[in-house]
RNA sequence: GGGGGCUUAGCUCAGUUGGUUAGAGCACCUGCCUUACAAGCAGGGGGUCACAGGUUCGAAUCCCGUAGCCCCCACCA
């Protein structure tokens, strides 16, 4: 017999084995042009952060992935990689220089650049591990970081390609500041909360009248901005004040009363104060009427040096409160009211975005978005579930212009000098000596750094040897892009996907993927995302040291659905380890009959019994339903029907049926023939659960002896061939006359158990057939002996029901089970009797569908058949029931 | 305010173009330690498919409306 541990360790296995594939290089993809590659980005996780199940249900799915297209023979490179997260990573460490009571601005930025790198050499990419400890088949020889020189080098090439094309460029605009991390984020990074607010009413004085134009506002303190109020033309209320002046206080400035449309007459007091420095709607009528720009902000949001006392040097927040206070001081206070309204708030810092004039670089989006919109419109590019198309056109549709600089010092610097003797501006691929324009050597770089997101973009080009130094380069490039499928979150569908489309487009003008697949978000089970301040999260890795990778690898994949949610709880990962023991325990029961590397002879060469054939034929039927799953992005159901081809029909029948056949006193022969088919199949099996379950199947496979119909066997069952149709017997009619001699069984089973006769109690059966079934019952009555408790089986077209006798009826059958004087018979008169008008019932409602002249006139041929067949059948177990029912009164 | 989604068994969810008696896993009930597995085996109960209309020979599935929940986008002071 082959040894095996009694129970599965994970622990002795995983590391193990994957070890033993990264040795042999069988998660790399060389560039080899006479293979297929099968290339799939993987998200790059920021360099700080930590396994989560997030990563454990969407980096699963593409291992799976990438272990089918592997073993389907394919080049497959999943490309790992880490971001350098500027914001996040940046925030880390400054916690860091908190604590030890200093701050970045003390360090100086060289100092504080040193810091962050030796951080992240030190604890950044720990997550990388975590990965490997989930079994992914990284391609590991192609690790990518979006701050590796080339992968910098890449940034600046797309930098200054663009610049000189126009489509970067500086402007001063409204952004949305973080006055908590004190530089600019772009839109994408912008959340808005409700917030239970408080509308505030005041006065301004007309001046040279004793008039007061009434203002309702939720941020008093920018009143120190105002450059005008604004009304709507047609409002009566306020037509005779257009054109006069407010006498502003506190800062005693006139502007001026405009009309403008954007004012609506109806909400507030129908007039507005214009701060066009601090609101983005302000910031348009500003530029609609030269109104003078006043920023009042500090970066840190305190009011500026050009506010008056007191306000000057208070937190915003501080200075709304004054502002009210002074205002009623002043007697032109009103009233305020508590008021819901919605607030940009940072995704980083959580704090509130302070509108603000500044001077930042832009990427002109309108003439890369065209393209990439075109793409998904067309259906080239696809979406998973497509329901995302949508969402995807209406961003696209609507682009506004990328702000892409960054007042931080961690990330990739802005290759841009201005210089000091002219206002030129000078970039290129190396840094510049003089300035461009005047040759004045004193020229200075720009201080800030780029997006994060403006080297992620570049993931399915810049890690593939973009842009390419040499013919080599060009090769990998050309090999790998497009790549084939990005499994990613809903959540950065624009931050990241569309981009990456705009930009792979734009440069090598093609799409970087033709599929997207969305992923679910992981909840509890409450339905609340997974976040680290509720603490609703599973942490993976314990979940991991509990069951084993493979467990929570199974029970993620079987969770999900394609797209939406899934609600998750530590419980559910029960199922992933109980699968994984099944499939343990199911190899002793077939090793414990083997000797290790034990000669088998092939399928082809023997002669199956029934349940065989149907075994094979149902291993036949899952390779074609689970590739046609994972074609069909279906993870889920693929998951299924390997789960249940695994235990309902390989276990549960499989192993039973050949219980026979591997007995003590069994044939030689048989026995050889009954584990040639089950090392067969459970090979087949292994193969199949294989890219989802990687551990176990490989520990398993290795154990197991090679079994000559599945030809040449390589290293591991990672590069094994995945089952097709093509490479196993077709079995199709006999697979079908085997489910009627599960019928019986079942059928017997069901009345035995019904009836409350103990499994010790073995009674005779008695089954009339068909005339068409007659051979196959008569040839099946060993395995109706064994599996339904039969100590002798009598069949044929004219078994009589013995006397008192229990009924099981089918389909072109009925069983006798004779029972003189064991049972209450008036209970199975009732047992027949419920049976009977239950399918009474039903009868009836088929009846009246085939007396509808309607259906038949206008239903389709074959579901006319398929309901006249039902009726025949039915209308045949009424009738053998009624017949059973009279013999057991009689 | 705009867009999208969801509502099916006690729980979590499948149900692909409308067509057999609406499925799975878990939970529950009954009986079994049958020498791979009690993390198991066998059997069983449980659903007027959110509600109200409509289209159709036929609706969980298509259309309209209502209610509840969720997500995304959005500059109403």
């Amino acid at each position: 017999m082959i040894e095996l541990d009694s129970t599965y360790e994970h622990k002795s296995y995983e590391k193990k084995w994957y070890d033993y594939c990264v040795d042999h290089k069988l998660f790399h993809a060389p560039v080899d042009n006479t293979r297929k590659p099968f290339t799939i980005l993987m998200p790059p996780p920021n360099v700080t952060s930590q396994l989560h199940m997030g990563h454990g249900l969407g980096y699963s799915i593409q291992d799976l992935f990438s272990r089918w297209q592997r073993m389907k023979g394919l080049n497959v490179c999943w490309l790992p990689g880490t971001d350098h997260a500027g914001i996040a990573t940046q925030m880390m460490v400054e916690k860091d220089l908190e604590k030890e009571g200093t701050h970045r601005r003390a360090m100086g930025r060289e100092k504080f650049f040193e810091r962050l790198t030796s951080w992240k050499e030190k604890y950044g990419g720990m997550i990388l591990d975590q990965f490997k400890t989930l079994g992914f088949s990284c391609d590991w020889e192609r690790l990518a970081y979006t701050m590796d020189p080339k992968l910098s080098e890449a940034v600046r090439h797309v930098f200054v390609e663009l610049y000189n094309e126009g489509l970067i460029y500086r402007g001063e605009r409204l952004v949305n500041w973080d006055t908590v991390l004190q530089t600019a984020i772009s839109d994408d990074e912008v959340e808005s909360k409700e917030i239970q607010g408080i509308l505030y009413f005041y006065r301004y004085p007309i001046d040279g009248s004793d008039e007061q134009i009434p203002i309702a506002t939720t941020r008093p303190e920018t009143m120190l901005g105002d450059t005008a109020v604004a009304v709507n033309a047609e409002d009566e209320r306020f037509k005779h004040l257009l054109g006069k002046m407010v006498r502003l206080p506190f800062t005693n400035r006139l502007i001026p009363i405009i009309a403008d449309d954007y004012v609506k007459s109806e909400f507030g007091t129908g007039a507005v104060k214009i701060t066009p420095a601090h609101d983005p709607n302000d910031f348009e009528i500003g530029k609609r009427h030269n109104l003078p720009f006043i920023n009042i902000m500090t970066v840190t949001g305190t009011m500026a040096d050009n506010t008056p006392a007191p306000f000057k040097g208070q937190d915003r927040f501080v200075a709304r409160k004054e502002v009210i206070k002074q205002m009623k001081a002043l007697g032109l206070f009103d009233e305020e009211k508590s008021y819901k309204t919605t607030v940009p708030h940072s995704e980083r810092s959580k704090t509130v975005i302070e509108p603000r004039l500044s001077l930042q670089w832009y990427v002109k989006m309108q003439e890369l978005a065209k393209p990439a919109a075109d793409a998904a419109r067309s259906d080239e590019l696809q979406f998973h579930p497509d329901l995302w198309k949508k969402t995807y056109l209406y961003w696209l549709d609507n682009i506004q212009d990328w702000c892409i600089s960054r007042q931080l010092w961690w990330g990739h610097r802005i290759p841009i000098w201005y210089c000091n003797a002219c206002p030129g501006v000078t970039t290129g691929m190396t840094d510049p000596t003089a300035c461009q324009e005047c040759g004045s050597k004193d020229i200075r770089q720009d201080e800030d750094v780029l997006d994060t997101w403006f080297s992620s973009w570049l993931w399915p080009l810049s890690p593939f040897n973009w842009p390419a130094d040499d013919k080599k380069d060009e090769e990998t490039l050309e090999y790998f892009n497009p790549t084939d499928v990005l499994v990613t979150a809903p959540e950065i569908i624009f931050l990241w996907v569309a981009r990456m489309v705009m930009a792979n487009l734009k440069f090598k003008n093609r799409l970087p993927f033709k599929h997207v697949y969305f992923n679910a978000t992981v909840c509890d089970k409450q339905g609340r995302k997974f976040s680290k301040t509720l603490g609703n999260g599973i942490d993976p890795l314990d979940v991991i040291a509990k069951h084993g990778a493979d467990a929570v690898r199974f029970t993620a994949i079987s969770l999900a659905p394609l797209g939406g949610r899934v609600k998750m709880d530590v419980d559910d990962f029960d199922n992933g380890a109980r699968f994984v023991n099944k499939i343990w325990n199911a190899a002793r029961m077939v090793f414990q009959h083997l000797e290790p590397n034990q000669q088998l002879p092939r399928i082809q060469d023997l002669t199956l019994t029934l349940s065989e054939k149907w075994l094979i034929q149902r291993l036949r039927e899952t390779s074609v339903k689970v590739d046609t799953h994972l074609v069909d992005y279906r993870v889920n159901d693929a998951v299924e029907e390997v789960y249940h081809f695994i235990w309902g029909a390989f276990c549960d029948w499989g192993l039973e049926c050949a219980k026979i056949d591997l007995a003590a006193g069994a044939k030689p022969a048989d026995k050889l023939r009954a584990l040639s088919v089950l090392v067969y199949v459970f090979d087949g099996a292994l193969r199949l659960a294989h890219p989802i379950m990687p551990f176990v199947t490989e520990e398993l496979w290795q154990k197991m002896p090679a079994h000559p119909s599945w030809g040449p066997r390589p290293v591991s069952i990672c590069v094994a061939a995945f089952p097709t149709a093509e490479m196993i017997p077709d079995f199709a009619t006999d697979a079908a006359q085997w489910k009627t001699i599960q019928d019986i069984i079942s059928g017997i089973r069901s009345v035995r158990s019904q009836m409350g006769l103990s499994p010790k109690q073995e009674l005779p059966a008695h089954i009339r057939v068909d005339a068409s079934l007659a051979a196959v019952v008569a040839s099946a009555s060993d395995w109706i002996q064994r599996l339904a408790k039969a100590d002798k089986v009598i069949s044929g077209v004219d078994v009589k029901r013995p006397g008192q006798s229990l009924t099981a009826v089918g389909q072109g059958f009925e069983v006798y089970l004779p029972v003189e004087g064991l049972i209450d018979v008036e209970k199975e008169r009732i047992r027949l009797s419920t049976e009977e008008q239950r399918i009474k019932k039903i009868l009836v409602g088929i009846a009246s569908k085939l007396d509808n002249q309607s259906f038949v006139d206008r239903a389709p041929e074959d579901v006319l058949e398929q309901t006249r067949a039902q009726r025949a059948n039915m209308e045949e177990q009424v009738s053998a029931i009624i017949r059973n029912l009279k013999a057991l009164e009689a």
